[in-house]
DNA sequence: TTGTAAGCGTTATCAT
DNA sequence: ATGATAACGCTTACAA
């Protein structure tokens, strides 16, 4: 059952001591061409493998990096997954998945699991639940290298790479109010979170720019980001109650965003008849209607490469990272039928 | 710049060696209660995390599980990654991710990578191109633990989850032959892949059972699955420039569905003017719209716990698996306005 | 009850 | 050029 050949094995067929074969394997030039030749041959022969584990123990060191998201099944994360991959393993590393599914506690478990040893670096998007960083302070400062990405802590100094939040939702907001709409709710998710904050920027100065000055209940808060739908049904009966209904909602967030449009759906409130909506979306098949639905797209697999290059950057520097960088990617707006 | 403590630290500090310091550290009942209470105490106090890779070389195990699928940034696989992550941190496994892109070569490459090692086990959807499977029955037969989903090979006798992929695509292409379409295309990824021919088989015997015959020309693949558009905007031109053009559509994948949607809008043809469509996708976003396309969704989620649970049995079990399971999940026919 | 020593697979150091 | 030995952090016979 799975008895794996290793340098021991190979020394003793050959007659070898094992530090013999151990230099043959790799390129040490403190070895006679002949005996290197035996050894190789021999290992390609038999298959051999060298085991990364007691390699990691060794070097202390894994080649795996964690990768710290809310929900995989999410149109932005598992893009950004794709994108963080696709450079892991061009650089030889592993990528270790998990999932806060928006809980602090699952995301402060989760972070000592593979903390611990068994990463050599931390790719992190805050879960909705997270106010108290301290779990992640602890090991920054012990040195585990950490990036985050479009979930952005403020309180800590590393590298962050994130979209242009306030600049998408303010050139969402403006798009909407260029085209006569004046009314305009703001559907959000967590208050903690960076990107719930810019947008809600981006949000305010566009309606500043244009003098448009609307009531606080405009602003709905979704806690749970579209997890629980009672929620935002609640959130959008109330917008829909208010004596001067909005005409247009600016929906700051990809699950939000399909979770709007669905509950919009049962309440039978007609895009764009009723209301239009503009949102945040990285859903592709959100292009290929035209229901007056336009989004702000993250460059998410953008992202993800740029925090795992940066991350593996921190993990392989032979000197201490001398200043931390916060990259700012842009965002595009989808402009559909409105 | 991160050192960690280990059993050798505590044994210093505490004048002990470093066996009890193990021992005191699990649950074992040779030690004195006063030495224990003193270690557990001393090693909170410093927060002492035991090495996992030190244990994995001891115990030649890793408590990790390798996820091999063509891309994450796709509604079935990003749920199904949801199904297995979900059972896998609840039994104290990583995960490792790792995409193939559909490439054959990458397959192998990652198969191997993961395997010398550095996973327990291999949870496996094939890629579009895959045809060989000999990088995985070597890997099997030397008892590596693996479990295939979604799409699977025949040469190979291990446990397999699947969906039922005949029974949803015959419901599908009867449906849209009850709803009175008989010119029904089918377009389908990869010949190679088991999906497709499962998938393929339900839609000839809907039509058989109807006495529904049509040309072969009806059928067109797309190898590459909805990666490369212009594969599909062929196959499609071509039905359409068919003497009898279909006036329906039933496509057997999940990206190929997004795709072929917005080949048709791209072409400017009308659904459900000039054709319908119905396809598999597990798309949620898809739901939203009501543009005559009926979709066949697969129980993602509950078959990456399944395949994740089989898994996790194999590699725990003290006695060989006795007989190999094929597990087949039912799908659902998401009726819209056809 | 506790300590000593070997071993998991590898590489680096020091002899030879 | 090659071999013996120690070390990475941990567990577990075996001794004491």
């Amino acid at each position: 059952m799975f008895e794996p050949v290793t340098i021991k094995d190979i020394a003793k067929a050959l007659g070898l001591s094992t530090s013999t074969v151990s230099r043959a394997l790799r390129d040490t030039h403190e070895i006679s061409a002949a005996t290197k030749k035996l050894v190789l041959d021999y290992a390609k022969e038999i298959n051999y493998q060298p085991n990364p584990i007691a390699l990691s123990l060794k070097e202390r060191r894994t080649k795996a990096i964690g990768v710290i998201v809310s929900e995989v099944a999410n149109s932005y994360f598992s893009q950004a997954i794709n994108g963080i991959e696709s450079i892991a393993y061009d650089r030889g590393y592993h990528v270790i998945l998990s999932q806060t599914h928006e809980s602090y506690d699952t995301e402060v478990a989760n972070v000592q699991h593979l903390a611990s040893r068994s990463v050599d670096g931390l790719l992190i998007s805050l879960s909705a639940e997270t106010s108290d960083i301290s779990h992640l302070t602890a090991l920054h400062e012990r040195g585990l290298p950490m990036v985050f990405f479009d979930r952005v802590p403020e309180e800590i100094e590393t590298h962050k790479v994130i979209a242009n939040n306030e600049k998408g939702a303010f050139e969402a907001t403006e798009y909407l109010i260029q085209k006569g709409f004046k009314r305009i709710a703001h559907l959000t998710s967590s208050s903690y979170l960076s990107i719930s904050k810019e947008r809600l920027i981006g949000y305010r100065s566009a309606l500043a720019k244009h003098q448009i000055q609307l009531p606080e209940e405009y602003i709905k808060y979704c806690p749970h980001g579209g997890k629980i739908p009672e929620e935002m049904e609640t959130a959008i009966s109330e917008l829909m109650a208010l004596p001067e209904k909005p005409d247009a909602i600016f929906v700051a967030g990809d699950r939000l965003s399909t979770g709007c449009l669905s509950v919009l759906k049962k309440l039978k409130i007609k895009i764009p008849e009723d209301i239009v909506i503009a949102g945040f979306s990285n859903s592709d098949v959100l292009d290929l209607f035209n229901p007056s639905i336009t989004s702000v797209r993250q460059p998410a697999f953008e992202i993800g490469q740029l925090a795992t290059e940066k991350l593996l950057q921190i993990i392989e520097a032979k000197y201490p990272i001398e200043e931390f960088e916060k990259k700012v990617l842009e965002t595009d707006l989808f402009v559909r039928g409105i």
